[in-house]
DNA sequence: CTGAAAGCGCTAACAA
DNA sequence: TTGTTAGCGCTTTCAG
């Protein structure tokens, strides 16, 4: 097979027009409007062009010139390879792609990672929009984002910002179901293992304060939508242990059902407010002997695969039409001014990882 | 929390010198070359800039200026969605993204399905280079590519392509370890399911002349170091039925597996030439009542981490390595003008999908 | 340390 | 149907 010097000088345009003798119009029009030329004359064009090696106009160019970059840019909280990892998310860009392609436009992934505080690659970054996908509300790449005259839509979080578009769930709805749900089966001393609340690496409980100044929206409805649940059921929530955990893996799952465990033997449910941690939960309570769902209910909250597969009862959302949806905001917004907000539904499955308490005497002892 | 009216009519670096009585170089230089201007000064612009709004310098001007855009294009066979999707794709895209993301460079999905044969989103590309990940040696997407005058670094296949560097594993190597194996398990008659061999569908036997033109050099390989495994221990290949597959997808792996195993009852091994293909043929050996190992080996090729959890027998390869290794070989190429190949090593791991053939009086009779 | 001049390669009015 | 004229917004010598 046979490649391509990329070293030699690449024609241009003029150079085209020159070696033809016509003018510089006449060449783009053979690009990008073939009806303004006559099909002999294009096609000498396009002719020379191969024999020159002319590879047509050059994008960069173009796009100064149109004000178009044909890309729309993802920014993303954790490191970019993260996205790739995170089933949530890995449906999320799935979606995204998938409008991207009906557009035909590019999708770029901008290097913001967590370490380098580096808003350059924001700036830098060649697009006509920008997908946020579950931000910190503080996140300085997103400010940065803010800066950029170009439209914006938010997956998630943060929300309410101004003149941005969202596309998201009710994720207090959401755990407000699946908090009734324990409830209604019996459970009352439960405990609760939630992801970051803060862009700051704590890893332990989180108090009443806490639960409610975090900068993740998300984390904090969810946990909004269990405390309603349970204090509906008379349950003080102050007394619901609730411990927090910066990492979203199965580790920080096992890890954080380890310290709740350890704390509140007597729990009889756990809630997770991701699957992925309620999957390292699992594991968790498996290693220390104690049965699921006869000793401990667990519960997660996202219907990624993982979960269904391991019959976790959960709170489905749909990733894929999250990802669609942002990009059918960003792409197919006419010039409309008003920001939107999409807000999906979630749907709560019921696994094989929860069951009513039995109850031995007393109105409820789980133990 | 507030946002920002993304109408404005954005500031330019000329107007924001205007503004401030100074040149635009010195607007720029506060910008790019804080060593050029004193401190003050750079603090008056950098303040007049927040003030009307000034993002920075617009990125599409810089980069024809520059002319470097900051992102690599990457370039795959399938639709967008399907990198996301496959997991050897997104391991990867995992080691790619974090390659870019060192380098502070952008990586942007070029939308190519393979439905428009548009080759035009691959001239539109404002990229300082490509990453082709794993497609056809026709393939017009790519064809394009080699038209830009940028450098391109191609993993797996079109494999020798001239003046483009690649990095793959040895394919053959790895199939011809995996039948070896096979072999001294006792296994003569086996039955092999591939991925594509051809650009057009095609689901059904691959005779020998299929085997050795198709336009993927990757499952020539494979087949071709199966043939010398099994060759080798006298085993006209002729005899060895291969059928082929054009999805890459579970179910496709069942399907074939069903066809095989109808046709040809009496294999005693089959062999994947993916671990996808191979999971669904378990899934598929399982539903007939045949019980892997024991009246059934299988095995897959690739590694990836479902393949890992079902303890097949499979050669590993290392997706992540290679996407970093991808990103290394065109980031960090300084000026060299030869290309480069890279080969990284597989592993042959040894599950629980495959065993000895137990023997009943005859040399060999798997039935 | 600052400014003037010269484009990067292209497209879009508008004329001819 | 084709050409002329103006930039898009920026960086970069090179003088001051």
């Amino acid at each position: 097979m046979t490649g391509h010097p990329h070293t030699r000088r690449p024609a241009t345009l003029a150079s085209l027009a020159a070696e033809l003798g016509v003018s510089r119009t006449t060449v783009s029009n053979a690009y990008n409007r073939p009806d303004q030329l006559s099909a002999p004359l294009r096609e000498r064009v396009l002719e020379a062009a191969r024999r020159l090696g002319y590879p047509g106009p050059d994008p960069v160019a173009r796009s100064l010139r149109t004000r178009r970059a044909g890309a729309v840019g993802l920014l993303l909280t954790e490191a970019l390879s993260y996205a790739f990892r995170d089933p949530g998310a890995t449906g999320f860009l799935e979606g995204l792609a998938l409008a991207c392609e009906k557009a035909e436009t590019g999708l770029l992934l901008v290097p913001a990672s967590p370490e380098h505080s580096d808003v350059d690659a924001v700036y830098r970054a060649g697009v006509d929009g920008f997908v946020v996908y579950s931000v910190s509300e503080d996140d300085p790449h997103f400010r940065a984002v803010l800066q950029r005259p170009v439209p914006t839509v938010v997956c998630d979080q943060p929300a309410d910002v101004e003149g941005v578009d969202r596309v998201g769930v009710d994720d207090r709805a959401g755990t407000l179901t699946l908090g009734r749900h324990l409830v209604e089966l019996g459970h009352r001393r439960i405990g609760v293992l939630c992801m970051r609340l803060g862009s700051r690496r704590h890893d332990g409980p989180a108090d009443l304060a806490r639960q409610q100044l975090g900068s993740y929206s998300v984390q904090r409805e969810r946990l909004a939508g269990l405390r309603e649940a349970f204090t509906e059921a008379g349950v003080d929530w102050a007394s619901v242990p609730v411990i927090e955990r910066f990492e979203h893996t199965l580790g920080a799952g096992a890890d954080g059902a380890a310290a709740l465990l350890e704390a509140h033997p007597r729990i009889t449910a756990l809630v997770c407010t991701s699957d992925i941690l309620a999957l390292g939960a699992l594991g968790e309570a498996r290693e220390r002997g104690l049965r699921v769902p006869e000793d401990l209910s667990v519960a997660g909250f996202d219907g990624v695969p993982e979960a269904e597969r391991a019959g976790l009862t959960t709170v489905r959302q749909p990733f894929g039409e999250k990802g669609r949806e942002a990009g059918r905001l960003l792409l197919e917004r006419g010039d409309r001014n008003a920001s939107e907000h999409v807000t999906l539904p979630t749907e709560l499955i019921l696994g094989s990882t929860t069951r009513a308490l039995r109850r031995s005497g007393e109105f409820f002892s789980g133990w």
